[in-house]
RNA sequence: CGCGGGAUGGAGCAGCUCGGUAGCUCGUCGGGCUCAUAACCCGAAGGUCGUUGGUUCAAAUCCAGCUCCCGCAACCA
């Protein structure tokens, strides 16, 4: 057996809230990896766990009345929970709020610093004084804070900056000479967005909140983002701290596994950062798609359960893990719904695989009382199913590897169908009329039960419970459940004997389930608790200015998508606004109506153009906008309070 | 001309790198079988492969233009 390390990683989730199905996927593509990987005699070490700090986190906490600490404690345990119930065989579990990881990224902060990697500079941006904020330009809302919506200032914060601008040219080079970055898709994207721009020093400490990594050397600093966060995957192991010592064997990392979105961040500031501390690169990154419902991102609105732990329930861990294998394609975005899931489950599962297993049983009882004779005789169909079961774990093994894993399944079920078609070419319940073709009809069931088996092992990684389910009725003992053994058909013991089992996936009534799913959705989901901004006095309210305009005439801003451009007559010679509510009206819709517009708002410019004031306008459920119309009677400039 | 991805029978997708009878899953319809979870097996219907033009003996596949969709980015004042 060989004992090669295996070291793979999901990306450590932002506890801001509580896991969802986004984050079941990654990790559960990991887990099957990692289980493969074990299967095959590698000496594997599967990472996940959380980014604990920032700022989001501090203010989230300050929200719910409890420390920073208090907050992440608290939905830790509902990710160990989630992981515990997702059977994620993770070997280790890193938080960034551990000791050992502190005093790891300070150190490494400082030899970064000692190095001439990291230094001393200003920060600009937009400084709200009561929150004690920092935002930039894009975070603004309406120009302010948008905590309080008070004005900010513009304001210099001295910051520690890093060095990725001397790293551009090897990382465009890691990118497009190499296979690092997985699917080939995105390196491009990569490419053109980010690194043609010119790559810019980047921020790497922040003064303007604690809750992070104090800097060892300046402690007004705390670490922010990229060098605690990124570096998990090697403090994890032991570098720069006492409390593991895995680092020289497991690193450089196999591969590390994350969505879309943070791909940018693993594919080029996680290299520069290894490449100043002189560290091997990881071989791998791989970056999947998203789910999506109803074309759109992820929503509760959608009416589809997303929450992992009710469907776990309700159609059992393995089918719900199976479900978010067969349907993401490789490296893209791919729909979820729950009727997608249920007729798959039905199909794949249930039809194919469940009941192949259960008629396969029920006849090697029915003929020979459970446990097959000696004798033997080779029929014409046997070949084709034993040549396609042989094959099958080369194919699937490459394939899992690749991340592949619908392409896997998709290998696996063809096999499981050929089996099901190879009952109907051999007619088992026709050879057994007749006691002269009883060394037919065991040649027929052994063949069954192998296929079975090598169907099985190679769907353990993915269904860890089934699997083992599985070889009890096939009467498969621990030799026969290996990687290896899947090589080889002809594995099982000759005179077998299997053991009648439950049904494994019960076939599901589609229409009612989706009923049922639906109401429990309501249920479940009742409207969450409307988080009112924070009161204010009469007075405060007295600084807004709404007043009553009539829209003179409109159009779309040319090169945005949202934002049309209203000149409005406000009784006091006129104004131009701008709003951002293209998508949702064309401007013939609004041209002759009365609106009302928040009149004293400081201007602003939007894609270039200048918008003085703000339409009023309803967020809708569904994250679209209903302009509010005021009484047509009411002439151009009537104050609205 | 911001960046990237996509458009293939009713639905979801593969094929496109390296041009040559358009394939898979689900659904529908017809048939078969009875070992099995009303499951399984066979067959059929259904596509001018987004659009226009080009290269070629031949294009879903290569080239150019266009349309629409989806992400990201920019600025829902």
């Amino acid at each position: 057996m060989s004992n090669k390390p295996y070291y793979i990683t999901t990306p450590i989730y932002y506890p801001s809230g509580n896991p969802h199905i986004g984050h079941c996927y990654t990790t559960v593509a990991c887990d099957v990896v990692a289980r493969m990987k074990r299967m095959q005699g590698f000496d594997v070490k599967f990472l996940t766990g959380l980014d604990e700090h920032g700022q989001k986190i501090e203010k989230k906490a300050t929200e719910c009345g409890v420390t920073p600490q208090q907050f992440v404690d608290d939905i830790c345990v509902n990710f160990k929970k989630l992981w515990e119930r997702m059977g994620i065989s993770y070997d280790r579990f890193i938080r960034t709020t551990d000791d050992y990881h502190v005093e790891s990224v300070q150190k490494i902060f400082k030899d970064l610093y000692d190095k001439g990697y990291i230094y001393k500079s200003e920060y600009t941006g937009k400084y709200c004084t009561p929150c004690e904020s920092f935002w930039t330009e894009s975070q603004l809302v309406d120009g302010k804070c948008p905590d309080c919506g008070r004005e900010v200032t513009d304001a210099k914060e001295e910051a520690y900056f890093f060095k990725l601008s001397a790293f551009a040219d090897r990382i465009e080079k890691l990118l497009t000479e190499t296979d690092f970055l997985q699917p080939q898709t995105r390196v491009n994207e990569m490419v053109n967005n980010f690194i043609k721009p010119g790559l810019e020093d980047l921020c790497v400490s922040r003064t303007s909140f604690k809750w992070g990594v104090p800097v060892s050397f300046d402690d007004k600093h705390v670490v922010y983002v990229w060098i605690d966060a990124l570096s998990n995957y090697i403090t994890a192991l032991g570098y720069q701290n006492e409390k593991y010592d895995d680092f020289d064997k497991y690193w450089p990392a196999d591969v590390h596994v994350m969505a879309k979105e943070i791909v940018r961040f693993h594919s080029i500031i996680w290299p520069a950062i290894l490449m100043a501390l002189d560290l091997p690169l990881p071989k791998k990154i791989y970056g999947h798609g998203w789910i999506t419902f109803n074309g759109g991102k992820m929503s509760k609105s959608s009416g589809n359960v997303v929450d992992p732990f009710i469907l776990a329930d309700r159609y059992g861990v393995d089918a719900v893990r199976y479900h978010l294998l067969r349907e993401m394609p490789f490296g893209a975005d791919c729909a979820f719904s729950n009727e997608i899931m249920l007729n798959r489950m039905n199909s794949d599962l249930a039809n194919d695989l469940g009941n192949l297993v259960s008629r396969t049983v029920s006849m090697v009882i029915k003929y020979f009382g459970g446990t097959l004779p000696d004798d033997r005789q080779q029929g014409e169909p046997d070949d084709e199913l034993i040549a396609m079961a042989s094959a099958l774990s080369e194919k699937v093994s490459s394939l899992y590897e690749q991340f592949r894993f619908a392409d896997g399944l998709a290998e696996v079920i063809k096999v499981v169908s050929r089996a099901n078609k190879y009952i109907d070419e051999t007619a088992p319940w026709v050879l057994a009329k007749d006691e002269a073709n009883k060394a037919r009809l065991a040649s027929v069931m052994y063949n069954l039960l192998e296929t079975i088996r090598i169907v099985s092992v190679m769907l353990s990684p993915v269904m860890p419970h089934t699997s083992p389910e599985i070889f009890r009725q096939i009467g498969a003992d621990e030799s026969a459940t290996t990687w290896q053994s899947a090589e080889t058909f002809g594995v099982l013991s000759k005179n077998v004997t299997v053991n009648k089992g439950e049904v494994l996936f019960p076939r599901i009534d589609v229409k009612k389930e989706l009923d049922e799913l639906a109401a429990l959705t309501e249920a479940e989901a009742p409207k969450p608790q409307i988080e009112l901004a924070p009161q204010i006095a009469i007075d405060d309210f007295a600084k807004v200015e709404l007043r009553v305009a009539l829209v003179k005439s409109c159009e779309k801003v040319k090169k945005s998508k949202k934002l049309l451009c209203l000149q409005l007559d406000d009784g006091m010679g006129g104004r131009q606004v701008v709003s951002g509510i293209a998508e949702w009206y064309a401007p013939e819709d609004l041209i002759g109506k009365k609106i009302i517009v928040v009149a004293n708002l400081a201007p602003a410019k939007l894609c270039g153009v200048e918008s003085n004031g703000m339409i009023l306008a309803a967020d809708t459920e569904d994250g679209g906008a209903k302009v509010i119309f005021p009484d047509d009677s009411l002439p151009c400039g009537t104050k609205i309070r």
